[in-house]
DNA sequence: TGTTTTAAAATGATATCACATTTGTAGGGG
DNA sequence: CCCCTACAAATGTGATATCATTTTAAAACA
């Protein structure tokens, strides 16, 4: 076991305990701070974030009704395992479902927004640097989601947001076996596109973007955990 | 206000408290027992269920998760509200999302499924003539849900199955506000594209069965409360 | 009559407790 | 050495009580 740690986040003045610890935790997950497969008890979690188990049970039954943590039949939680088939299913909706969001936002995109896309995408330079790996996830997540968002009428945001959910204990792993981060260069294209006005480059690059950062890297992942599970 | 009735459920013995009470209100959410703007209370749930407001709690925690049920800033819960935009966007992600899951299915399809599809198409046809439209609903779901979970690999159900929630409540003032029902007709169809094996005729079909028993009616319906609230 | 103030009721949030079930472990038997 | 049983610890579940906030209603005032 390596980190297991709860990645702490500032607790809002609004916040409930409960919704304190429902973002927490959810940050915890998209951020891969539990592995595939991690057991997880209520008292546990509550003593980890000091607060009684009463919140802490509302927050991961929210978790677990959007399939970020898994309810097993004699009532014990655990983070689901990733399997090849699963992980494909997961990067197809993750695909069509962003390159969804991206076309109905498009007609919202202006100056303004390309702009403050490429300053998250610097700050983003930076965190690679730093080898910030939590930032670095965080702030790939705002960078699509500020874009998806600006359709007003929204109601794709929280199905793309399930399936980072169940993308990201197995996509931090990915990302720790990965030397070379690219992700920069499809957000760089993605701007190029928006600023040329230009919807399918830009749903192109997002496509490549998700393609990029799952597929390649995470079929040989699965496939090399597969071999050493032979072994 | 008409019928505020919580429809009951049968209460499987392995099911906990709050299971019970959440494929109940589920259900409830799905059939439109609540109608759009519905303010629900926790108490509230907990007396017409007659169970403690702790597993109530959690239902609602998850059904507000699944954006089943809005949480406001004074923490009331209510029904969402249906806007023509909102509902354009979600009977298109429906389209879409089962399009996916009709595809992914579609080689899983067997004789043994046609048939019992078929079986519950009659049935459906039953409770058409019976114009129990609780049942109709139900039956309806389930027939979509039997093909979707054919693909072994499965992660958009879920995905549909919030949409259906989103969709529950303004679908039931449709449909009351509907005469005839013709959404067997496509399930026919569905059926008979399967036989010949022609898995784009399957999905024209499910698009047309979303687009029939939505778009049409639905923007008349939106387009006539519209009307009424100007005058 | 309409508006503001104030008190009472209702509601949500959360800690705690009691109970049932499950898990883990030690001891005994094969 | 392996498997089964028994007991103890841990865990999930759900009811209840308390507190803070919000809503509702009534009363007071202009």
């Amino acid at each position: 076991m390596t980190k297991s740690d709860i990645p702490d986040i500032p607790r809002e003045d609004w916040m409930t305990t409960q919704e304190y610890a429902y973002y927490r935790l959810r940050n915890a997950v998209m951020v891969g701070a539990f592995r595939p497969g991690t057991a997880l008890t209520i008292r546990g979690l509550a003593q980890q974030l000091d607060l009684s188990p009463t919140p802490i049970r509302e927050a991961v039954r929210r978790l677990s009704s959007e399939n970020a943590i898994e309810v097993l039949g004699n009532r014990r939680l655990k983070i689901p395992e990733m399997s090849p088939g699963r992980f494909e299913e997961l990067v197809q909706l993750r695909i069509e479902l962003e390159i969804h969001a991206a076309e109905r936002a498009f007609p919202y995109v202006s100056e303004i927004i390309i702009e403050r896309l490429r300053e998250l995408d610097d700050r983003m330079d930076g965190a690679i640097a730093a080898r910030d790996l939590d930032a670095l996830t965080r702030m790939n997540q705002e960078f699509h989601k500020i874009l998806y968002c600006l359709n007003p009428y929204q109601a794709v945001m929280p199905l793309i947001e399930s399936i980072w959910l169940q993308l990201g204990p197995f996509q931090r792993q990915v990302i720790e076996n990965i030397e070379k981060i690219n992700v920069v260069d499809r957000h760089k294209e993605m701007l190029a596109a928006m600023r040329a006005r230009d919807m399918i480059a830009m749903c192109a690059a997002i496509e490549s973007d998700i393609r990029d950062g799952s597929i390649t890297s995470g079929r040989l992942l699965l496939r090399k955990q597969k071999d050493a599970f032979a072994v």
